[in-house]
DNA sequence: GACAATCTCTACTAAATCAATAGGGATAGT
DNA sequence: ACTATCCCTATTGATTTAGTAGAGATTGTC
C-alpha cells in the first residue's frame, strides 16, 4: 500500500508545480491546498530538499519552490525517493525473485513515463470535464 | 513492501504443487522444506483454504492438498486474495488516480502470466544452472 | 533593534500493522 | 484409548505509520 506520506509529497509537488514563476509558497499554503496537516507536511518538504525535489527560502517571505521545472520531475522520482523499494531483493535468489524484479520493471515503468507537467495538464482536463455545465 | 506472510503463502503453495499427486502434506512438512514458522504457517494454510486454493484433511494421514492443478494457480491469484490492494481507490478522483490504476494493471499483468506449474519449471531450471558442474 | 513570519531540528506519541506465539479444541486413523 | 493431525481464538512484541510538540534559526519590515 502506497503510504500517505507519499501521496501527500505527490500533492505538494503538484501544488508547487502549479504555482511556479510565482514565487515560493509556504507550508501552510500548501498544507490548506492540499488537505494536508501541516506539521506533517513540513516534514515531507524537508525530505524532498534533501533529495533534491525543492528548495527552501527562509525567514519572512519565505517558503517552499520547486528545485527543477515541473517537467524534469517524474511520479517515479519522488516515489522511488519516499518510499522503499516495494520488494527487497534478498541474497537468496529463489524462483520468485525474477518475478518481482519484472513487476518492479513494470510498476516504474508507469510511474516514471508521468512528469509533473503532463499531471497539471491531465489535472487541467479533469477540473474541466467534472464542471457541471449550466448552460442552455 | 510484499508481506511475509505472502511470500510465504507463494512459498507453500510452490511446495504443495511439487508434491501434487502424492497425497497431502503436513503443516511441518511445509514449514521444513520451505523454513517457515510452522505456527504462522498453519494460520496462512487456513487463509489459502477459505481462498479456495488448498483443501486440507484432517485426522492422522492428513495434511493439505492442492484444490486444483497448479497450471490453475497463478501468482496473482494468491497475491491478490492475502494482500490488500497496493493502492486505495477513493472516493475522490484526483489527478493520481489513473495513474495509480495503469500501475496496478501493469503489476497484476505480470503476476498474472506466472501459474505454478511453470514455477515448478523454472525452479527446476534454476536449480540445473545453479548446480555446480565438477566434471572435467 | 524589536517584531513577526517563516523554515529547521529533535524528540515524542498514539494507533495500526506485522510477524509471530500460545493454548486449547475437533477429527480421524490405528 | 491414543496419537497425529488440522482448527479456532486470543495474545504479544516489534516495527511502521501518521502525526504532534516545542524550541531554535533566519530574514524582511518598521
Amino acid at each position: 500500500m502506497i503510504s500517505k506520506k507519499c501521496l501527500y509529497a505527490l500533492k505538494a509537488v503538484l501544488a508547487l508545480a502549479r504555482h511556479q514563476g510565482a514565487g515560493p509558497m509556504t507550508i501552510q499554503q500548501i498544507a490548506d491546498a492540499q488537505e494536508i496537516p501541516a506539521r506533517f507536511l513540513e516534514a515531507i518538504l524537508r525530505d524532498l530538499k534533501q533529495n533534491g525535489f525543492t528548495e527552501s527560502i527562509r525567514g519572512k517571505e519565505g517558503g517552499y519552490i520547486l528545485a527543477r521545472p515541473a517537467r524534469d520531475i517524474r511520479m517515479g522520482d519522488i516515489i522511488a525517493s519516499l518510499e522503499g523499494p516495494w520488494y527487497a531483493p534478498g541474497p537468496e535468489t529463489d524462483v520468485f525473485a525474477s518475478i518481482w524484479e519484472e513487476a518492479d520493471r513494470a510498476l516504474t515503468k508507469v510511474v516514471n513515463q508521468v512528469d509533473f507537467q503532463s499531471l497539471l495538464k491531465r489535472e487541467d482536463e479533469l477540473r474541466f470535464s467534472h464542471t457541471p455545465d449550466y448552460s442552455i
